[in-house]
DNA sequence: CCGGATCCTTGTCGATACTG
DNA sequence: CAGTATCGACAAGGATCCGG
């Protein structure tokens, strides 16, 4: 198993160009909505969302969020197979940035996504 | 000068996803912050922020933002020379996603980061 | 000079095949 | 089922060049 060596790279003490050296990018949101809409949840029940993310993709994602402590296994000590991911308090507090995300975005993409619902 | 297309792709219909489609990324919240932060901005001025974003890609992310009506040119029939960017209504709305997040950072990433401060 | 565009290198993403 | 290996495509980074 290859797990990360902790080295993050910050690019300024700002805050949220430090939430951005986590989160800025098009899956990590995405795995922390999965889990707040759906609770616990494993390996392919990622796969199966409708954004597609690849194996690959999903397995460093859900090492970094791990080693961040956004995300845990349900059972730490049980064997990888059937076990689960779920939110730590630290992954759980991003609710409201994903409530205003989608806020947002329901307000002001609909003119260039005119397919886009309310909540999926 | 080179523009885009304006064929977005869209990888579902969740607000979420679409949100990150176009932001998900490690810079276009940086510059939306900057301009949240200190009002219309040059392009060398975006250059200047500690981040450190590179030339090209900073003319990309514009240029998108641009055709998605986040941000505006301040005189668009100007030279482009001292002209300044200026968030439209659409983009000024992303301040309380970049409040949530940048209070997300202060509250939970400290530990792994140290020298974060307040704000920049 | 300023706002980019271009070139080139490096790194990350993404698809698919494969393994315990 | 939960990942890992591999490889090609593409995006990011960095330096420099260019038009106004």
């Amino acid at each position: 198993m290859m797990h990360h060596d902790g080295k993050m790279e910050w690019r300024s003490p700002c805050p949220i160009s430090s939430a951005l050296d986590v989160l800025g990018d098009k899956w990590s949101l995405l795995i922390i909505r999965d889990l707040i809409l759906h609770g616990p949840r494993t390996y392919s029940q990622f796969l199966d969302a409708p954004e597609h993310i690849s194996t690959n993709i999903l397995a460093s994602r859900l090492d970094l969020l791990t080693c961040l402590k956004l995300i845990e296994r349900t059972n730490p000590d049980a064997a990888s197979r059937n076990n689960a991911y779920q939110l730590t308090e630290s992954g759980a507090a991003l609710r409201p940035t994903l409530e205003a995300m989608g806020k947002w975005a329901g307000a002001h993409l609909s003119d260039f996504h005119a397919d886009m619902v309310r909540m999926p």
